[in-house]
DNA sequence: ATGAAAGCGCTAACAG
DNA sequence: CTGTTAGCGCTTTCAT
C-alpha cells in the first residue's frame, strides 16, 4: 500500500480510503491511486483489513450437507447474495451432527466471520453461548424455531407435515407411514403429521427413521420391507423427493400401483419429483430464498439496518401431483 | 491474550505456543493455559494470527456449481480433508463462468488464501498471472490440463469421451449424437469422442451445447427434437447422468425403445444412473476422490512436504449397464 | 479532502 | 522451555 501512496503521491491513508469509501476521496486522487493501484499490480490484504477494522466481509454457513441437492440451493443462494456484496462464503458441513456444527461454529468464530448462518433451530448449548457471546448475528434457516437464536429465515416444519397429513387423510388413507431423516427438523413434521392424526379414529401410524438422510436407496428399503412383511401401508409421507423416488421406483419393480396400492408424498420439490411417473406430490419449500434472505437480513444488519422482522416465514406449499 | 497469559502466570507468547504449537510447552505450563483459556472463555483470533503469521489456514475452492450433484461430492471430499486439519473452506461457485471465476480468485487471493482449488485447466489470463504472481499453492481438478497451473487432481476428459465413443462404435452404432454443456471439460469429451471417430467411414456426428449444463429438462429436449424432425441418432452421449435420465424419461413418452432404437451413455455415475430403468451405461469419475487427493496435496505442500507427483490422474471407468 | 500517529491481536526471530 | 522485541498491513481517531 505504502507502494502505492508514493507513486500516487499521496498518503497511506488515502490509499485505504480510496479502495474502501471512495466517494470521499477527490476524483482526481482517486483516479492517480487506481491508476497506482493498476501500475504496481497491488493486491488489497483483506486479513489485515479485517483486523484493522474488526470486520472480515466473510459469513459463515453451515449446512447437514451438500450432498444432496437439498440444501445446495440454499447456499447458492447465499453466495450468490454475499457475493454481489463483497462477501464471501466460509462452508461448512456438519454431516447433521450437534457435535460437528459446535467445531465448526467455533472455528467460524475464532475466524471473526461477520455473521453465521446455521440449518434448524436445534443447536449444543456450547453452540448457544459462543454465538450469544461473540454477539456475531445469526440466521437460522429451514425451520421455525421456537427459541431463536437470533434472526431466522424458514418456515414451519411442523405446519407442512400437519397439511400433508390433512391431505392424506383427506383422501381417505387411514394406515399411514412416516419415513425421513434423524434430524430435528423431519422430527418437526412429523410432529405435524401427529397432529393432524390426532383424535382420529382407525387411524395408524408406523415411522421410519433413515440414517441416510436422502438416497434412492433407502426409499426402496422403505418399500421392501413393507410389501415383504405383506404389510403395505395406505401412504408414505417422505423426508424428501430422493427417498420419494425410491420408493416410487421399487413400486414399479414390484408392481405396486401408485396411488392405488400406496400413496406417496415427498418433500421440498426437487427437480426429481415433476420427471417421475407418476409425478410425485410434494411439498415446495423456498430453498433458494432461504439463503437469499438469510444473506439479506445479515446485510441489512452489518449495515446498521435495523431488521423490520427478525423472524420470517417464508412459507410453503402443498404440490398436488400424481403419487397422491 | 494477555487476560489468558496473567492468569496462567506465563507470558503472552507462551499462551501462543500452548495454542499452536503444544509439543513445545511444558506439560505443566499447557495445563495452566489450556485450564486458564476455559476460564477466561478466550477465542484464539484467527484474523490476527493469519495476520502475523502470514497464514490463514483457509482454502479457497471453485466449482462451477453445487446445484446439481455433480460437484457436491468434490466439495464435501475438500471440505472433510481440510477441516480435519484445522483448515476451512472458503467456496465460490463461478457458474461455467471465467469472468466470476476471476473475480473470485481475486477475491480469494485479497483474503491470503493458503491455497487455491479450481475447476477444469481454462482460466482467464489474468487469474493465471494472479495465481502465479501470489505465489499460493494451486489444485487443478476435474481435467487434466496440458499446461497445469500447478497441481493437479483430475482425468482425463479427453480420454473418457474416447472410451465412450470406441464403446459405442464397437456396437455398430453410426449416427452419434454428443449434448453436453459449453464448458472446456464437456468440450474436452467431444474432442476425444472425435478422435474415435476420425476415419471410420459411415459414421456421422451431431453435437448439441446445452446451456444449462446438468438438468432433466435438456436431455428431454434433446430428445424430442430429434424425434419430432423425425431424425433420431443412433446413440446420444450426454454430459452427465441428470441430462441422460431426462433422456430416458422423453424415451418412455415417446415410446422410443433404449437402447434398442436409441442407445444413451451418461457421465459422472450419479445415483440416479443406477436406478432408472434400464440403468444408465456411463462413465463414473473419482468425484470425491478428486477432492480429497487436492486437500491431500495442498497440505502436504503447505507443510512444506514436497509432493511426490504434481500431476495425478485419478482415472475413470466406463460403467456398462442397459442403456447402452 | 487529506494526513499523522497509534494500534487491531497475534507470531517471527532472536535471546536466555 | 520461556521471554523480549518488533512488526504483519491495514484502519481508526483525531487533526488540519
Amino acid at each position: 500500500m505504502q507502494d502505492v501512496a508514493q507513486l500516487a503521491n499521496v498518503s497511506l491513508i488515502t490509499v485505504s480510503r480510496a479502495i474502501n469509501t471512495p466517494g470521499r476521496v477527490a476524483p482526481a486522487t482517486l483516479a492517480a491511486v487506481q491508476q497506482a493501484i493498476r501500475a504496481t499490480g497491488y493486491v488489497h490484504n483483506l486479513a489485515a483489513s479485517a483486523l484493522a477494522s474488526s470486520h472480515s466481509r466473510v459469513i459463515g454457513a453451515i449446512v447437514p450437507t451438500i450432498d444432496n441437492s437439498i440444501f445446495a440451493e440454499t447456499v447458492r443462494g447465499l453466495s450468490e447474495t454475499l457475493a454481489a456484496s463483497g462477501y464471501q462464503l466460509l462452508l461448512g458441513q456438519s454431516g447433521y451432527n450437534l457435535q460437528t456444527e459446535e467445531a465448526l461454529v467455533q472455528a467460524f468464530l475464532g475466524r471473526r466471520v461477520d455473521g453465521l448462518v446455521l440449518t434448524g433451530g436445534r443447536h449444543s448449548k456450547m453452540v448457544r453461548q459462543a454465538v450469544h457471546q461473540s454477539g456475531a448475528p445469526v440466521v437460522e434457516t429451514w425451520d421455525l424455531p421456537k427459541r431463536p437464536l437470533g434472526m431466522v429465515a424458514g418456515f414451519s416444519n411442523a405446519a407442512a407435515g400437519r397439511a400433508v397429513g390433512d391431505f392424506l387423510l383427506q383422501n381417505g388413507h387411514r394406515r399411514l407411514c412416516f419415513a425421513g431423516g434423524p434430524d430435528e427438523r423431519s422430527a418437526q413434521r412429523l410432529a405435524g403429521l401427529r397432529l393432524a392424526i390426532d383424535g382420529r379414529d382407525g387411524v395408524s401410524l408406523q415411522v421410519e427413521i433413515l440414517a441416510e438422510g436422502a438416497s434412492f436407496a433407502g426409499g426402496r428399503c422403505v418399500v421392501a420391507t413393507q410389501a415383504a412383511s405383506g404389510d403395505l401401508s395406505d401412504a408414505i409421507f417422505f423426508g424428501n423427493d430422493t427417498l420419494a423416488a425410491g420408493a416410487l421406483i421399487e413400486c414399479h419393480h414390484r408392481q405396486i400401483a401408485v396411488p392405488g396400492q400406496l400413496a406417496i408424498v415427498g418433500f421440498a420439490d426437487l427437480a426429481i419429483a415433476q420427471v417421475m411417473e407418476p409425478a410425485i406430490t410434494t411439498v415446495r419449500v423456498p430453498t433458494r430464498r432461504m439463503g437469499e434472505v438469510a444473506a439479506e437480513m445479515l446485510l441489512a444488519r452489518l449495515q446498521g439496518q435495523p431488521i423490520a422482522l427478525a423472524v420470517r416465514d417464508l412459507g410453503f406449499e402443498l404440490i398436488r401431483r400424481f403419487s397422491a
